[in-house]
DNA sequence: GTACCTTACGAGATACGTAACCATC
DNA sequence: GATGGTTACGTATCTCGTAAGGTAC
């Protein structure tokens, strides 16, 4: 991307610094260095002065500075209003989430529609058992997962939910009749298996290999969708720790939501294909951030 | 480079055809559609309405047009301009050349002069036994060398010299009283060996390991320079290809230049570090090419 | 069946960061 | 010796070409 270069001059005939130059544009000073180097062979000509105390223009660089600082804002104006013709041409985007929550997203979507009138929110049903899937296929445009999510193609937005946790549990389980549970009581239980399929760092930020005092928590029979989680955990079989957004919108006959009081809080956040943005995606993450996360 | 998918938009805008566009670009047709798609996908929006059939701009890719035309060709001229500083800025060329290449080199210089009055050539010279050093540690700007030059980091331009090749030998040498020779008649004898440093794809265009026939050429002892190999030529150890500049500029005691009659002609080219143009060789090879080669 | 746009995939080039280096005050 | 620009080098990403795959006439 050889428009990076000219952004990274441009924002250093404004700076006349380095070091900001790069903390401005989220690289590294070297980079800065580089670019400019490579400029400056490739035009065969300074563009700044500089020792390492003082940085300055060159004439030929002043001049520069001005006739692509012009282009570069006609550019931007163009895509601009190419992006801006896309969000009133009626995009529908179609977002995953678990469960219930697209009703909790209630306001994010509100808020999204009202301004961009042109476009539309689906919501889509995932399950813990392949949270990327729909994502990578294109089924979906957006997921809304638990974090940490760090896989190499999907970048990660902002949170639009926060919440605390509680354990699933048969009502006939000796801890039922608890106010709450403690994810050492975990140790004692088997855990459903969400299978190969979600990668185990993931998994195990919602559903621990381990207490918090080291105690291994076993995993038990495998279950792929929400409600399967459900039947093992009816016939006792299981117990499941879930976000307690499930304990709101849920009432099953036969099991207790109770809440884990030393789980720390859960977030979900707006997860896409990094390849596959666009402006409808990047509008929802700004109305997203602008709004903040939704606390349970 | 994201210039250059606003590039390959704006050539298909112009050509509705993606398969011209590409060969105007002179890249993959399957680029060109990567290029957009991509282009498409980030905006949001259809920039074409194509079938295999027909091409046309939609609406907003008509506005996008007008909108990168302007700000590329801005763009293009900031950087023209200060391209254009760069060459009246008196930068000095090293060129690299073989023995008394320079002085052929006059009408190229003249002319590179003549065009560029801030701009200055100086010769350094360079020898056979290792031919891309001094261009790789900055040394040289440019080199005229023999093709094929075959190596990553080097961009071959235009051919500047062309000519034929004579054998360089002894007086004493049974062949010395011939007109010319064959590449044949050099199975009979040792070359000299140009040592290792020189890539053997290279220094065998000059120095054919066997004859057209198929006979091996057996390499004699090692020279590294010029005077080296004329020594080792006198002394009757060895016979040598050079090129037929080396004739009209040499006429060293005990050593005869016979022409090789079957031997093709040779040609001489600008070479420099891909990663190191600049304006003035760009301008210097723009030159060689508008001159065209010089035939000895 | 043919012209021509799209998709899949791999190799090569490029961007960028880390770390060490060098210069100025 | 502290601040700040440069250089060397490894790696992750991106570009681009080849080849196979659609689709409209």
């Amino acid at each position: 991307m050889e428009l990076r270069d000219i952004e990274i001059f441009l924002t250093l005939a404004e700076e006349l610094h380095f070091g900001r130059t790069a903390e401005r544009l989220h690289v590294s000073q070297a980079r800065v260095s580089q670019a400019i180097g490579r400029q400056e062979r490739r035009l065969g000509v300074a563009l700044f002065d500089r020792t390492s105390r003082r940085v300055s223009l060159t004439p030929v660089g002043r001049r520069l500075r001005e006739d692509l600082q012009q282009a570069l804002d006609l550019l931007q104006a163009g895509l601009a209003r190419a992006e801006a013709a896309s969000l009133g041409a009626g995009h529908t985007l179609k977002v995953g989430v678990f469960g219930h929550a697209g009703h909790e997203l209630r306001p994010l979507v509100d808020a999204f529609l009202a301004r961009h009138p042109g476009c539309d929110v689906q919501f889509g049903e995932i399950n813990g058992s392949d949270p990327f899937t729909a994502l990578r296929t294109g089924d979906h445009d957006v997921h809304v997962l638990w974090l940490p999510v760090a896989e190499p193609d999907l970048t990660v937005g902002p949170t639009v939910l926060t919440g605390g946790r509680v354990l699933a549990l048969s009502t006939g389980h000796p801890l039922a009749d608890r106010d709450s549970v403690s994810l050492e009581d975990l140790a004692d239980n088997y855990v459903v298996d969400l299978g190969p399929e979600a990668p185990e760092y993931w998994v195990s930020a919602m559903v621990p290999t381990r207490t918090p005092l080291g105690r291994r928590i076993p995993r038990g029979p495998a279950a792929r969708t929400f409600h399967e989680i459900l039947s093992l955990v009816t016939a006792g079989r299981c117990v499941h720790p879930l976000g307690e957004i499930v304990a709101r919108y849920n009432n099953p006959p036969g099991i207790a939501f109770l809440p884990i009081h030393d789980a720390p809080t859960i977030q979900f956040a707006l997860t896409w294909r990094s390849n596959h943005d666009s402006p409808v995606i990047r509008a929802l993450a700004q109305t997203a951030a602008d709004l903040g996360p939704i606390s349970l």
